[in-house]
DNA sequence: AGCACGCCGACT
DNA sequence: GTCGGCGTGCTC
């Protein structure tokens, strides 16, 4: 056999999952023929005394000064893992974040593939009766295994509608399997059961919505701008069915908590493919499944959270986001990449239509929207013509409230209850209380290890840290006077719920909503189905924003918001605001007509004023001149630095120094747009969390490209600083949170 | 990020 | 006399 020269010259420049700016060359070993393609292939090489798995970036010639070079020891894929639009688009989102290519790619594989396992075997499997099975269908008395024949007869269904459709499904399709009334089969998607079913008739917006998605070629933002109740999801169902009979694969998008039995039964019923989910709850197995299915392109439609948006889609026709605006599209550590921004990008790459849905859309997208980049869809009208509810402002200044708690709010929901309606109590804060005060000397109970009061649960016995997860006993006495006077001060989720269920208990349950109370991704809608159409209170946070339906909600009381008014993060407004919209619209939405009662001490405030009188779009509006006057996005560009170590010192030390070096990368100033501006290093607005010291360093341009400018010069001075090595440093590119 | 190598305190 | 603290250096 003669030797093959390529392959033994060809050095593979390999991403390795560090936080280097580089790749790492290695030679191929002999057996890899250089007619085969590596880039993109998973490698595992050896890295000092360790081994890694490692993806290749780029194949070249051998560099004839370079150090001699190691071989890699296994290839892991006989084609490429990572290609085509995926592999460009992962490019891109590494050179915007700075990060390593290696960490994006670690950040995009599923866990599974990401430790060198093979790709998994991704047939559907999917159950039908056997001919003997089919015949003693007819004979078998009610009970689940007749339940599961009949769902089986006529037609093989594949496990995951099964898992919609009877729970425990699987144990009795053992036990018929067993007696040989029914067989597991790979089969192919077109062949599984459930026919699509026909949704209701498009309202007329709906159509323009539905329509516009459709006439799209190429890549085409849309920003679905509709109330809550307007059918949003009716429009993406009719576009993803759209998409399916193209023949294209479609991605949805949604926030953590949007992602429901429910939501997922709707949409495999109504679209009749196998609609793959992929959330936190899936086991890594699950994971690498659903992906490798997706890049094979058996899976045609994928629902998921933030980070679904990696999924290969080689025959891409519609990306979805649902609830645009929300705040779980931000990954808050290692690669922090914000999902929504990401789909565009993708979209662009891949030349389809993604649709950003939201009853209340983010300043940027209406921006977008407003500056021509995205077509703007508006959906105003609620379905059934419901009308939006009433907006109550009670205004507690001077009046004496029980437990947080106004005489007008607990009339109102007396009322509401007597008059067999549902009463939603909203209250941002969860625990019993938000600080322990001594009456006597005015200590308060501190977290040990962070800059913030320990939150008191159990009804007085326990306290919590809601930041590092610390808990601990209440203590007894005071631990500075050792005085009894100790008092919960302030009221949250608990305390409401303890307060409520006193007074109207006896006559309807009050159940809790928070996450404390709902750990599981089902019970939210479990406590839902426990009251059904019944009068009842439900006490809860930002959780009860989201969810199904009550067919009975008359009232929903807002309480304690006033804290959000007066934040130093500037997007602290627009959060309140959708925070509030979102609340208000799960009144009203069934047959009675409901109201909205929002207990403040700032009547006056312009926020509560333009919501109230203008609605989201009015606040929008004021708050984006706002944005403009002050240079915040999204009229400028930023990024955080952000550093923190044991100690005090080195995160400052580090930042001062990177400050000096950005400031000298920085492009000279213009007159147009300020090149770059540096803020600080200042310490973070908690400065101390779970024992560590933070502290940050913002910075911001009016042109994107000045920010990225320096940080490309900046950033390999700044990764070689000695004190870089003292502190645990990250650079966020479009930071959301602040603290 | 790991992991090794390298120099200074309390233990069998 | 050793075991082990984490400072700093390197990884194709």
């Amino acid at each position: 056999m003669p030797a093959v020269p390529a392959a033994t010259e060809a050095v593979l420049r390999v991403a390795l999952p560090l936080p280097l700016p580089r790749l790492f060359d290695y030679r191929a070993p002999p057996a890899w023929r250089a007619d085969q393609a590596a880039v993109g292939c998973r490698v595992r090489v050896p890295f000092g005394p360790r081994e890694l798995i490692g993806v290749v970036a780029a194949t070249g010639p051998a560099d004839t000064d370079a150090p001699e070079l190691r071989e890699v020891l296994e290839r892991l894929d006989p084609d490429p893992l990572l290609r085509g639009e995926l592999f460009e688009s992962l490019h891109w989102l590494a050179r915007y974040c700075h990060a390593p290519l290696g960490e994006v790619f670690a950040t995009a594989l599923p866990a599974a593939l990401r430790r060198g396992e093979p790709r998994p075997e991704t047939r559907t499997w999917a159950w039908r009766l056997t001919e003997a099975g089919e015949t003693a269908r007819g004979a078998m008395r009610a009970g689940r295994p007749k339940r599961l024949a009949d769902l089986l007869h006529a037609a093989a269904r594949d496990e995951e509608a099964l898992d919609d459709l009877l729970e425990g499904w699987r144990g009795v399709a053992r036990t018929l399997a067993g007696r040989g009334l029914a067989e597991r089969v790979a089969v192919p998607a077109s062949q599984l059961a459930p026919a699509p079913q026909a949704g209701p008739e498009p309202n007329p917006e709906q159509a323009q919505a539905i329509a516009a998605i459709a006439a799209g070629s190429g890549f085409a933002p849309l920003l679905l701008d509709g109330v809550t109740g307007s059918g949003k999801t009716e429009v993406y169902l009719h576009a993803i069915a759209d998409c399916l009979a193209r023949g294209r694969q479609a991605l949805v998008l949604v926030p953590e908590i949007g992602l429901t039995p429910q939501t997922l039964a709707r949409f495999r019923a109504r679209l009749g493919v196998p609609v793959h989910a992929l959330h936190s709850g899936l086991n890594d197995g699950e994971r690498a499944r659903v992906w490798t299915a997706a890049l094979r392109g058996e899976a045609r439609v994928v629902v998921g959270t933030r980070s679904a948006v990696f999924t290969p889609l080689p025959e891409a026709g519609l990306i979805v986001v649902d609830e645009e605006h929300d705040g779980s599209y931000k990954q808050q550590d290692g690669i922090r990449y914000h999902a929504r921004d990401f789909a565009l990008v993708r979209a662009r790459a891949l030349q389809v239509p993604v649709v950003l849905g939201s009853a209340t859309p983010s300043l940027e997208s209406l921006h977008n929207a407003g500056g021509g980049r995205y077509a703007h869809l508006r959906l105003a009208r609620r379905a059934g013509n419901a009308r939006p509810p009433p907006v109550r402002v009670l205004d507690v200044r001077k009046r004496p409230l029980d437990n947080g708690l106004s005489r007008e709010l607990l009339e109102a929901i007396d009322a509401a209850l007597a008059s067999g309606g549902q009463v939603l109590v909203f209250r941002n804060r969860r625990g019993y209380a938000p600080v322990l005060l001594c009456h006597d000397c005015g200590w308060s109970a501190q977290c040990r290890r962070c800059d913030a009061a320990m939150t008191v649960h159990g009804g007085g016995r326990r306290l919590q840290c809601h930041h590092c997860g610390h808990r601990q006993a209440a203590p007894p006495a005071c631990p500075d006077c050792a005085g009894l006077a100790l008092q919960p001060q302030g009221v949250g989720t608990e305390r409401l719920e303890e307060l409520l269920a006193q007074r109207f208990g006896e006559r309807v349950p009050v159940l809790r909503i928070d996450r404390g109370s709902t750990r599981r991704r089902d019970a939210l809608q479990k406590h839902f189905e426990t009251l059904g159409d019944r009068p009842g209170v439900l006490v809860g946070t930002q959780m009860l924003a989201k969810g199904h339906d009550l067919a009975g909600l008359t009232l929903v009381a807002v309480v304690g918001i006033d804290e959000g008014l007066f934040s130093a993060d500037f997007r602290a407004a627009e959060k309140l605001a959708q925070l509030l919209i979102q609340v208000a619209g799960r009144a009203g939405r069934a047959e009675r007509p409901g109201e909205v009662l929002l207990q403040t001490h700032h009547p006056d405030h312009p926020l509560l004023q333009t919501l109230i009188q203008g609605g989201y779009h009015a606040f929008a509006a004021a708050e984006l001149a706002q944005r403009e006057e002050a240079g915040f996005p999204p009229f400028a560009h930023m990024a955080l630095l952000r550093a923190e170590a044991r100690h005090a010192d080195p995160p400052m030390a580090f930042l001062q120094r990177a400050r000096a070096l950005l400031a000298e990368a920085a492009p000279p100033s213009s007159a147009v747009g300020q090149g770059l501006v540096l803020h600080g290093p200042l310490p973070a607005p908690m400065a101390r969390r779970a024992g560590m010291y933070r502290a940050q360093l913002p910075l911001s341009a009016l042109q994107r490209r000045d920010l990225h400018l320096a940080l490309d010069r900046a950033l390999p001075m700044i990764h070689a600083l000695p004190e870089a090595r003292r502190t645990r440093w990250s650079l966020d590119i479009d930071p959301v949170d602040l603290y």
